[in-house]
RNA sequence: GCCCAGAUAGCUCAGUCGGUAGAGCAGAGGACUGAAAAUCCUCGUGUCGGCGGUUCGAUUCCGUCUCUGGGCA
């Protein structure tokens, strides 16, 4: 079986790290096809706050998982395996190489590693137990939990209401504890020979692009781009909890002014950066390393994988 | 110049009926299996503006000075 994995690249890493200048340095020497991991990306119409690469830069390689959904439709992690690995196969049929490029450290962790056997979201069941939580009094899902996976009770916060919903919602929709279901899988398996690089850089100087690069997207109009998802659809959208549209939904309801709009965007993206640092850190086998060009030393190491 | 109100953690502030102080935010670290750019957890010693006085003991009371708001001239 592990004969016949085929190779997959994957750039990952924080915001800002510079993944994309990367990839598009890496497609001047492969045949690459790009795999977006980024959970925010699918959604079409929400282009300048996920920073997607640019119309030039798409069409120079074909880019994939990208404008997949309309920001009113649900996504998943499961969604994002179950439609990027036929597209990987394609790209190897096709004779090419799939790199996987994105932030999302769970989606890349499931993509590689593959999800366990459990039912998928439950929006009606969701909102009954967050209902539950709020009349019944802070503590209840716990105590739930308790009673019909104390081991995963035990892993998840009493304050981690999202994380409780879901540990109950796998149980009442297959009768079977969460913990028990995970158990013996831990993302084991292994669909493909993966080499994974991530951009290395100074905290500051990732702090210094994160910060140019709010500033950016202001000036392109993300304020515009958020009026109008507000308009088409609604500002209780949940795809408008993301990271710089929750700011200007803010500063649209007066609660920042546009000083404030453009700081607090960049300290919560610093914040996320920081977040993703901490996954990705933990994560096996990255190479991080500070560019590409590093005498080549980088780049035959990719051509050494990929003779394999 | 006079009157009033402030001056406490990087920021905004609370508090100590006198026994040297604590929240939110910021910052750092961490967790994470179908909401993951979400969600959650841990970490707070700082001449309590300066100098005097009262007191066993003052950041807390008194005086004075400096600075910052506001008001009156």
């Amino acid at each position: 079986m592990s004969q016949n994995q085929q190779p997959l690249l994957v750039i990952c890493g924080p915001t800002a790290s510079g993944k994309t200048a990367w990839a598009l340095q890496l497609a001047r020497r492969y045949p690459l096809e790009i795999i977006s991991a980024d959970s925010r990306q699918v959604y079409r119409q929400m282009d300048i706050g996920t920073a997607k690469a640019s119309a030039a830069e798409r069409a120079q390689i074909p880019h994939h998982m990208i404008d997949l959904i309309d920001p009113d439709q649900e996504f998943s992690v499961a969604d994002f395996v179950d439609q990027a690995r036929p597209l990987i196969d394609q790209i190897h049929q096709a004779g090419k190489l799939p790199c996987v490029v994105g932030g999302t450290g769970l989606y890349i962790r499931a993509l590689l590693g593959g999800l366990a056997p459990v039912p998928s979201g439950d929006e009606a069941l969701r909102a009954e137990l967050h209902q539950r939580e709020s009349s019944e009094g802070a503590g209840t899902l716990h105590r739930e939990l308790l009673q019909v996976d104390p081991v995963s009770a035990a892993a998840i916060h009493p304050n981690n209401l999202i994380r409780l919903v879901r540990a109950l919602e796998v149980y009442h929709l297959s009768g079977q504890p969460l913990s028990e279901l995970q158990a013996g899988h831990r993302f084991a398996e292994q669909p493909y020979r993966v080499m994974k690089l991530a951009p290395q850089q100074e905290r500051d100087q990732l702090y210094r692009r994160i910060d140019s690069r709010a500033k950016q997207m202001l000036e392109e109009g993300l304020i515009a781009e958020t009026e109008w998802l507000v308009a088409r659809y609604s500002a209780n959208l949940k795809a408008l909890q993301t990271l710089g549209y929750r700011e200007v939904l803010g500063y649209l309801a007066r609660e920042l002014d546009a000083t404030q709009l453009l700081e607090t965007i960049a300290q919560h993206t610093r914040q996320y950066a920081k977040r993703q640092l901490t996954w990705f850190r933990k994560e096996p086998e990255i190479i991080w390393v500070d560019s590409l060009s590093e005498s080549g030393r980088v780049l035959r190491s990719i051509d050494k994988f990929l003779l394999l």
